[in-house]
DNA sequence: AATGATGTTCCGTTAAACGGACTTTGATGC
DNA sequence: GCATCAAAGTCCGTTTAACGGAACATCATT
């Protein structure tokens, strides 16, 4: 399974959240059983097994029509609990969004590490009229994958680093989706050095995006923000000062997540 | 366990998520291992190995300060995706509160059924400048307290309804909470009597709410509707208006779930 | 320092998950 | 209609990994 896991014990439970992973990332479209036979490296009967325990619990649903798998309401329902705590990476974090959309006139995202995959919390959109609609809310992808993502990834050690760019490029591979170790790895070289990432066009062609991480008191990357727009908005000269106004931002972030007792929780509202 | 657990196999699966929707219930307040072991029955090793592994994932999370767990991010990144998807419960049940909270000047919550109990979804204010606050989006009740699980046990099959009023009053005799057998079951009649259900101070005293459940393509009740105001508000001559209102929106709800291909999905935006 | 309550780890037992092989369903083509 | 293939679902003997009682550790309380 290519270590997708996470270490020890509890097999069962890793591999059902290995599976909502996967139809998470789907979204709306869903995945037959074969595409999670793929995506997990799982054997056909395991799967169809822990997605029928899923299905008892409105964890994963099927369509009526269709009959693709997908993710249920249940998961909703037991995270809207958390959707309206305080002083949380999303208020925080939506805050920087919107005053970085409204400054620089561009599109911003709000987006967090999850496992594997870096997910969009939000967005907020400046006053140019050409959008960059580059990701929207709910949508997963790869570290590696895009300027956050790349971000994410320069600012976490070494170690976890290395792993996550074997594991997402093996993954990758079995996807038939394109994940160059050596473009990631350079990339991230790059953002180390600059303290920021840049990418150009390397999701949609024509759109630059320029982006940071957002770490957790202990220093580790927990989420990024990024600007996003047309190739023509960020010639090189601007590149450099929308990085400012970004680090800006993480500053505040950071500074006001840093006092929070508990771990800090999403909101949503 | 008191048959908490749905029947057969993926007992692992099955706990974990037992312990989610324990935790989800508590909501920011958090539980302590004790806790868990009484709300669950489940002996203390075994809740410990599985709240490390959800732990793991990040689907739990423990306080730096307080050691108490709580539902971590990870669900509501998952659920994320889900969340805007069209012609679902959430839009179109918010869209039928709105109208009712505008027209009846109270407070209308939009609630779902989720498991062994209702799920609030949304709220909607209306313009009497006293609010019922009963209830905050993502707070969890046993479904036979209030109004609007009243209506939910009263439209669902007699059999599963007294199986939930069985399973709720033992969790809730083990948690000390009040839950009167006899009282859920005379408020069911009623209901069922009346085409809608009626509660006067039962969670908190000087409040009136006035419910109706919403049922899926199958007839099964998926969710309600409720009107709450002080009682003052609501006098005897009053209630049959607000049913009939409710009764109105629940129609269109139904209506225009009832042609929807896939099973409907939440949708918070 | 002692007591009680809560949290964590150990480890032998056994039931429950595992998954290879087989069956069924259903779509596509002749 | 029948044949063919792919995907979905089921069976069941094997083995592993979850289970949980008990011992241990930690923390709070007086």
């Amino acid at each position: 399974m290519a270590d997708l896991a996470v270490e020890s014990g509890m097999l069962s439970l890793d591999r059902a959240i290995l599976l909502l992973r996967a139809l998470s990332s789907a979204g709306e479209s869903g995945l037959r059983l074969v595409d999670l036979q793929v995506r997990t490296e799982l054997p056909k009967a395991t799967v169809h097994r822990l997605l029928s325990a899923l299905s008892r619990h409105g964890f994963v649903v099927r369509g009526t029509e269709d009959k693709r798998y997908r993710i249920g309401q249940e998961l909703a329902f037991l995270a809207l609990s958390t959707l309206d705590r305080e002083a949380d990476l999303y208020v925080v974090g939506m805050r920087s969004a919107a005053a970085l959309a409204h400054e620089t006139g561009d599109t911003v995202c709000l987006l967090a590490r999850s496992g594997i995959d870096s997910v969009c919390l939000g967005r907020q959109f400046g006053s140019y009229p050409i959008k960059a609609l580059t990701i929207n809310v709910g949508d997963r992808r790869l570290l590696g994958i895009g300027a956050s993502s790349v971000a994410i990834l320069a600012s976490m050690g070494a170690e976890e680093c290395d792993r996550l760019i074997d594991t997402n490029s093996q993954l990758a591979s079995r996807l038939g989706t394109s994940y160059d170790r050596k473009r990631v790895r350079s990339d991230i070289e790059e953002a180390r050095r600059q303290g920021f990432a840049f990418s150009d066009g390397v999701f949609h062609v024509g759109v630059r995006t320029v982006a940071v991480a957002i770490r957790d008191f202990r220093g580790e990357p927990i989420a990024a923000l990024v600007v996003a727009a047309i190739a023509e908005r960020i010639p090189k000269a601007r590149i450099h000062a929308l990085a400012q106004a970004l680090i800006r931002e993480r500053k505040n972030i950071e500074k006001t997540l840093k006092p929070a007792g508990r771990t800090g929780q999403l909101r949503v509202a």
